[in-house]
DNA sequence: ATAAAACCTTGATCCAAGTCATAAGAACAA
DNA sequence: TTGTTCTTATGACTTGGATCAAGGTTTTAT
């Protein structure tokens, strides 16, 4: 985790902190008056933290809540037929986990902590009433559930036509643009998930994910310390991905 | 097409629809009061016919609307940056197109017909105001995404786990399950699609599509007549996908 | 501190699916 | 109707990434 990403004080109270959030901008980034901001604020539960390897919610649970993570990583998975986990997201802060649990009142999916994370708990049928009194909120859900589309679309893409060095360097761009997106660096970061789960996440062997981190080193594109990534060239990265340089969100995820 | 699957007289007038439309109950299943279904439909646009191949809207353009399609089918697809088609969908009747749209106010996909092909246009901000004051409605179109968001993970699976019998089963089956739906054979259908389109979706080279489709034939799961499917092995085909009888939804699509 | 377990790397081998090539239908336009 | 283009099928060949195997390293638990 970057020395920056401190565990932030874990307040005991419900009071009201989305204001003072400084992932509150991110994650249903409206400009609400003072007073929505409180109400909105009134029906999140901030929960204990999670241990690495604990579950948020279990796959066929009763859906209630969609989840921001504040602090941490989650990886969202289910179980195929064959009993294998394959794994369809990673979650950073900021980010809403659960929302494919509205549809049926389930959760298809489960969501487990990759290490230490905290989130906020918002009870969905209450979001849904608020939305109903806070116009520019509804709008803010809709927003997040359509990039969540548009997001997974471009996973589609990746998973569908992309070789393995295009999916890797895909894959740690987007890391790369979610760190810089919170305000920490674009170009060094610490991965919380295991080439393993990197690879499940991608379609990938495990030994292909490997292969591929470390011709990428060799070629000098990123620096490798274990889990600690630095992307050195991030213009060639971007080239392999298919980036036009000034097209920041399009083919990249 | 199939036979039963009339061309709708398209009435020229913005008469009251919903109500009598048989898809209402699968395009925004609401159970609404009449009132309410009168105030849906005045908000809807309901178009000319599309021509095979036209295009309903652009990848980058304003979004307005989200579509219903109504008759026949479209595909969704963007153009890479090495300038190639990448599908990313089909839509059948009764199903919502555009929804990714909403994010930044602009499509991030192209949409075009397959064949000739009726929508009905909802225009995005009215839905979103009249869904403020009908709480079910909001529901709905909530219900809608989050549905999305689910199957679009889904495929992700498919693309990232299976192998090409799996996925041109997953395929069929994922289409035959949509017709069911909307009251047609659930083994006997046709394709508006190319072999190529559907390799293009599944991130399969033609040929593999088409060598699938063969095998498959000669192993009496399916009967091919050029775009004319008929599935004759359904449970050996829900077998090869990995469903249990019992589970219609999961690990399908 | 130490053992056990999980994770990462690298090499050797293999195979599923891609590519290339060809040819025969279908659909379409003039 | 006839040519042109698109689509589908099938064979021969190639290859990217999976699988198998083994050894080293890091993390976790006691």
């Amino acid at each position: 985790m970057p020395a920056t990403h401190t565990q932030s004080r874990f307040s005991s109270k419900l009071s009201s902190q989305c204001q003072n959030c400084s992932l509150s901008a991110l994650c249903l980034p409206i400009a609400l008056a003072d007073e929505d901001i409180n109400r909105l604020d009134q029906i999140i539960e901030r929960k204990r933290p999670l241990k690495k390897g604990e579950v948020l919610f279990h796959q066929g649970q009763p859906f209630n809540s969609v989840f921001a993570v504040r602090t941490g990583t989650l990886k969202t998975f289910n179980i195929t037929s064959s009993g294998e986990e394959q794994i369809t997201g990673f979650y950073c802060p900021s980010e809403l986990v659960g929302l494919s649990g509205i549809d049926d009142n389930t959760y298809p999916i489960s969501a487990k902590a990759l290490e230490t994370t905290t989130v906020c708990e918002i009870p969905f049928s209450h979001l849904e009433n608020l939305s109903s009194q806070i116009p520019s909120l509804k709008h803010q859900v809709f927003k997040v559930m359509s990039r969540k589309i548009g997001d997974d679309q471009q996973m589609m893409v990746l998973l569908g036509k992309k070789n393995a060095d295009e999916k890797v360097a895909s894959f740690l761009l987007n890391l790369s643009n979610r760190f810089k997106k919170r305000g920490y660096s674009a170009t060094s970061f610490r991965l919380s998930m295991s080439r393993g789960e990197v690879g499940n996440y991608l379609g990938l062997a495990v030994e292909t994910v490997s292969r591929v981190i470390t011709r990428f080193q060799k070629n000098e594109l990123i620096q490798v310390d274990g889990k600690e990534i630095s992307i050195i060239d991030l213009p060639e990265m971007q080239k392999l991905v298919g980036v036009a340089p000034d097209c920041g969100k399009i083919a990249q995820f």
